[in-house]
DNA sequence: GAGCACTGC
């Protein structure tokens, strides 16, 4: 272990936080550099980061966590990993690595400190994200990645040995990765003492993340660096935002919002201005409306721009297009511009209307302060921000479906998991939920340990559990080719191109592939129809089917190839025999299955197990058909239950694929 | 007759 501290500095100053925790404070801003003087390296010692470089290295060669608490815009995430490759970090044959939560930004990060290093990225800076490994095993030492890849990493290397140093980036966005992670981490830190773990966090945070961190217990003697985490502030470097609030609460929001944009284009001077809306509906309104009074006012000068996901890339891209001279733009957001984007827009003002966490509401006026001062505009009171609005908002492990997560851990060896220390517990109900689901499933057995070989293999695959246990039983069936087909698409969010005012040529367009069986076999129709195509763009767009979905298709595809492969299970095509592809479904998502409703005439479903009423969305091909007996992948609730992605099935099926879990519902309401 | 968004392996 090389205890590396750079001789010839000055110590940094440490002093007790009144919680316990410790605090360090940069001794002088320019510390010892022996680095050239290139424009580069110009620009890294103005970030505001660097003046910390020398405590942020103590803290890491004294204490096995750290907690770095930075704002947008400090540079902690480029320079923090090159600081630790500079002391010497990644000697020996070890490797500095550095998580993301998301891929975009490990892609973008990694490609920046390559550059600020004068290396070739894949080289002695690489990066892994899911499809995409641009490392190389002999010369990497500096390696951005998801924290989903990190997770699989473990699969192979329990204890993460080939790092020394792990940064956990982003933290404070709490998402399921992020959070199994971090309770991992700790458990590994135990096991090896000479790890040290960065974790950046918002300054809410940090004291929950270190006291989660802190392993001390009193009078123990310590050995190496100290368990007690240390907290470190990194300013920012963003301009001042001014906040301002409505008096009264208001209910029409999305006019408030469009008549606030008009008096922020009649008094302010020149500036874009970002406005987050709720959904693509309200979207689209507000943007009819502000064209509306523009015109009847007569003012000129505002062009709006949508921003959602559904929408085509090359209209995201208008986004980031200047505005036309003179012209004030008004980007209408989803959250998407909260986080996943960087808006390189300069001038922005800012505009904020859905009931968020606090938290969320700060990262949102950052978004106008990036280049210049601006201004955020909440359409609530201030009484309602001070009060009502919850401090974070809840940890994604504790609104989500355990499943994955929880077979994730039992494949890393975590039997306990009840008894798992995280960050932020998940309700108990929703774990014992989970494993009844896996149980259910024979992925996990009567003492809950993974079932060998379904068990494991169905930990390989990186899909829900219910999808991985299809993929395993078409093996059996001989449609491997098929529902490797059929679980890309799923595992995606819609093939067909989003539609305003398109409806019917939509449903048009599904008909040429609707396949009286229900939508698998009807996305398999539509996959058929893209390969003869040559997989062309063209082709998707005379057929209203989004083509870069089918390209992920594509791609989610020859992954899990590679991985039945790997699991040593050969693919096989039904020829057409679409039987055998229902079947294989079911023996997935047996739990989904439901009944029509004897003698509905509105399409009322139950469901076989819970008796819970549940209707055909109207996007399915099956939508009015209403066949007796289906399964559905997800439900989606509004003002009824709807049931998305449906497959018709024969019940007896249901005995045979879970034979425990209908053996009741057999006996009583199932009629043959 | 559809009714939040986003992320990840």
């Amino acid at each position: 272990m090389s205890q590396f501290w750079k001789p010839g500095t000055e110590r940094p100053r440490i002093v007790d936080d009144e919680e316990g925790g410790v605090l360090l404070y940069p001794t002088s801003s320019s510390s010892s550099s022996g680095f050239g003087y290139g424009s580069l390296e110009k620009q890294r010692q103005r970030l505001p980061v660097y003046k910390y470089r020398t405590a942020i290295l103590y803290s890491v060669e004294t204490h096995a966590t750290t907690i770095v608490v930075g704002e947008t815009g400090s540079g902690k995430t480029t320079q923090i990993p090159q600081y630790l490759k500079e002391a010497g970090w990644a000697e020996g044959g070890r490797m500095i690595a550095c998580t993301q939560p998301r891929r975009l930004a490990v892609q973008a990060v990694s490609t920046r400190v390559a550059e600020e290093m004068d290396v070739k990225l894949g080289e002695e800076v690489g990066y892994t994200i899911r499809f995409e490994d641009i490392t190389n095993e002999e010369l990497t030492r500096v390696k951005f990645l998801t924290d989903g890849v990190l997770l699989r990493e473990m699969m192979d290397d329990p204890l993460l040995s080939k790092y020394s140093v792990i940064m956990v980036d982003e933290a404070h966005e709490r998402s399921l990765s992020t959070d199994i992670l971090l309770g991992l981490l700790k458990k590994i830190q135990r096991r090896r003492p000479e790890l040290r773990i960065i974790i950046s966090s918002a300054t809410i945070e940090a004291k929950s993340m270190a006291a989660f961190f802190n392993t001390r217990r009193r009078r123990e003697q310590e050995q190496g660096p100290t368990k007690e985490p240390a907290i470190l502030s990194v300013e920012g470097r963003g301009f001042n935002v001014e906040i301002f609030y409505v008096e009264e609460p208001v209910s029409d929001y999305v006019r408030v919002a469009v008549s606030t944009v008009m008096s922020i284009h009649d008094q302010e001077r020149m500036g874009d201005i970002l406005v987050f809306l709720t959904g693509q509906d309200d979207i689209d309104a507000a943007i009819q409306l502000l064209t509306e009074e523009s015109q009847s006012s007569g003012k000129q000068g505002l062009v709006s721009v949508p921003l959602y996901s559904g929408l085509p890339r090359a209209d995201q891209d208008l986004v980031f297009s200047p505005s036309p001279r003179g012209k004030r733009k008004v980007i209408f957001s989803t959250n998407i511009a909260e986080t996943s984007l960087t808006l390189e827009i300069s001038d922005i003002e800012n505009l904020v209307v859905a009931p968020i966490s606090k938290a969320s509401a700060r990262q949102r006026a950052g978004r106008a302060g990036r280049v210049r001062p601006g201004k955020c505009y909440r359409l609530y009171t201030e009484d309602y921000f001070a009060n009502e609005m919850s401090v974070v908002g809840i940890p994604e492990i504790q609104r989500s479906n355990l499943v994955s997560c929880v077979i994730q851990l039992k494949a890393l060896g975590i039997d306990n998991i009840l008894g798992f220390d995280w960050p932020a517990s998940p309700s108990p109900e929703s774990m014992i939920r989970a494993l009844e689901v896996l149980y259910s499933l024979g992925v996990l057995d009567d003492d809950a340990k993974l079932t060998s070989p379904t068990g494991f293999q169905v930990a390989e695959i990186p899909l829900d559990p219910l999808i991985s246990k299809m993929i395993l039983a078409s093996c059996e069936l001989g449609c491997s080719e098929e529902i490797i087909t059929i679980a890309a698409v799923l595992s995606i969010q819609s093939i067909w191109i989003p539609v305003r005012g398109v409806q019917k040529q939509l449903d048009e367009a599904k008909l040429r592939f609707a396949a009286a069986e229900g939508d698998h076999v009807t996305f398999l129709n539509v996959y058929k129809g893209f390969i003869k195509s040559n997989k062309s763009s063209k082709w998707c767009h005379k057929n209203f089917i989004n083509y870069h979905a089918m390209r992920k298709v594509i791609e989610v595809r020859e992954q899990l190839k590679r991985i039945t492969q790997r699991l040593g299970i050969g693919l096989e095509s039904c020829e057409g025999d679409i039987q055998a592809v229902r079947k294989a479904v079911t023996t997935g998502f047996f739990a989904n299955a439901a009944r029509l409703e004897p003698f509905s005439h509105n399409g009322m479903y139950k469901t076989v197990r819970t008796s819970q009423e549940v209707y055909i969305h109207p996007s399915s091909v099956l939508f009015r058909v209403n066949p007796k007996f289906i399964v559905y992948h997800s439900l989606v609730s509004t003002d009824r239950q709807y049931m998305r992605n449906v497959i018709t099935i024969d019940p007896s099926w249901l005995m045979e694929a879970a034979p425990h879990f209908y053996q009741k519902q057999l006996d009583s309401s199932i009629p043959q």
